[in-house]
DNA sequence: ACAAAAGTGTTCCAGATACACCCATGC
DNA sequence: GCATGGGTGTATCTGGAACACTTTTGT
């Protein structure tokens, strides 16, 4: 029965060190051919499919235990990550029942008798961030709960456990809502890409069409963008040229924010 | 020592009845003469001030324990109530040493030994809410750790506890970047008020003096006003109009989210 | 009559939208 | 030569900002 064993020590690892009560969901958002991707993880042994999530250390920040859970996640570092909302219904983890919950884990067995520990006795607080992710560098990695972790694209997510479809819809508000106001695109893209490329993504967060030539004069306005050569051709057009982001000035956009207060 | 025992048994109600590791801190905005003003607490026997605060008890929504907070400092019923951060720094609540706060307090006697309490021993991860009321009809009272409850200026408030300050600077950039696509208002004002009271609350809230004629364009755009009689007239002036929100409208406006996902 | 507050309309500018043609390349 | 995708400029609309005079009333 080894994984009761390694489940315990879980348990107690988790009451030892980790605050009660709190927990944070990440909304991991990419962006491969035209589509925007989320990371999922697959519970072990069931069809459910829930965001990566984590804990707090006693020790650490709310910020910190964001960033080392996606790192763990995704294998990336000093990337996009924010706070959108946090949330606390008592029945969000309440989908499914605790016991249905473990059963689809394939945890009932081992968890037996193991539910009055902290973990499992009280319900969570989640603090929800949203991340962007450079799809191509990313690497999935899925946590001791789960035995799959991938990228599914954002119209196809399925019926996720708990409230977390909620939470993605939330996290994609904020993020279209960000777009107005902010330039996204540097934690998304690779190093370099075409115009037609930043374009598409921006088409695919805000879910409509946008005019091209209304789009290269928005984002060449914000003087954000720096010209390269050109993209060594491809089937059937005329070769487009690269972009790279100005970081110091794409920095300076991100921390255009009013600061002041009366 | 009656205070200990008290103190005793309130510990015992919090660590029985709340989720350790969470509380919630409000921001209670009013506005009165001209000036946007904060609800505070006194601590007990002591000069510092803080933020009305609250705990989730076990059996609660997080937002129905902000209500229920905010009730219980304002008597008021049906606010204005929203979430704007979350805030989890491990130093968050050690602006003054925990012993040094109990001193501040005028517990450090009734509370030596009660350390090992979970409500001391944790930090806390804090929910920030900020809240419009109406000054008038509010009844600010004390919490049991505070023995006065009053409003401040928003332009005097004093140096708070912990991360109290930083807390009021981020609602209030909340609630600026909010007055710029809903309307705000119903919360904070009487029943009936002029223009000029109306767009005295919005100069107040920016901090800047607006135009008076493009003001009254752009409310009435809105569509949110309904003009009534005549104000009874006072010194030395024309009589204004009195308006009221038409509330249908008003919630309308709030609720006027971009709800569609992709 | 004059001081103080209330009410009202027009001009101007900037940012967003709508829209069409030419060029380079691969087949 | 034609189909595909890339690159660019101009006219229009709309919302926001700037701005001045007249009316009422109390002193």
């Amino acid at each position: 029965m080894e994984l009761r064993g390694k489940l315990q020590e879980i348990l107690r690892d988790i009451e030892e060190n980790y605050l009660p009560s709190v927990s944070l969901d990440l909304v991991v958002f990419g962006f491969h051919e035209s589509q925007l991707k989320v990371l999922l993880l697959r519970f072990k042994d069931s069809n459910d499919w829930i965001l990566p999530g984590g804990r707090v250390r006693k020790d650490e920040n709310l910020d910190e235990a964001a960033y080392r859970s996606l790192r763990e996640r995704t294998g990336l570092d000093r990337l996009f990550l924010q706070q959108f909302h946090t949330f606390g219904n008592v029945n969000r983890m309440t989908y499914f029942s605790r016991e249905e919950t473990l059963e689809r884990m394939g945890l009932a067995e081992a968890a037996a008798g193991l539910w009055d520990s902290t973990y499992w006795a009280n319900r969570d607080i989640s603090v929800g961030y949203y991340a962007l992710v450079d799809f191509t560098g990313t690497v999935p990695t899925p946590d001791f709960m789960a035995d799959e972790c991938r990228w599914w694209d954002i119209a196809e997510v399925p019926h996720l456990l708990f409230d977390h479809n909620e939470m993605i819809r939330l996290a994609l508000r904020t993020l279209r809502r960000q777009l107005s106001y902010q330039p996204v695109g540097y934690n998304l893209l690779p190093e370099t890409f075409t115009m037609t490329e930043l374009q598409s993504l921006y088409e695919t967060i805000l879910g409509r069409s946008l005019d091209r030539r209304n789009f290269y004069k928005q984002i060449l306005h914000y003087d954000v963008l720096e010209r390269l050569g050109k993209r060594p051709t491809i089937p059937a057009s005329k070769a487009p040229y690269l972009y790279r982001f100005r970081k110091e000035r794409y920095e300076q956009l991100l921390n255009d924010e009013d600061l002041s207060v009366g």
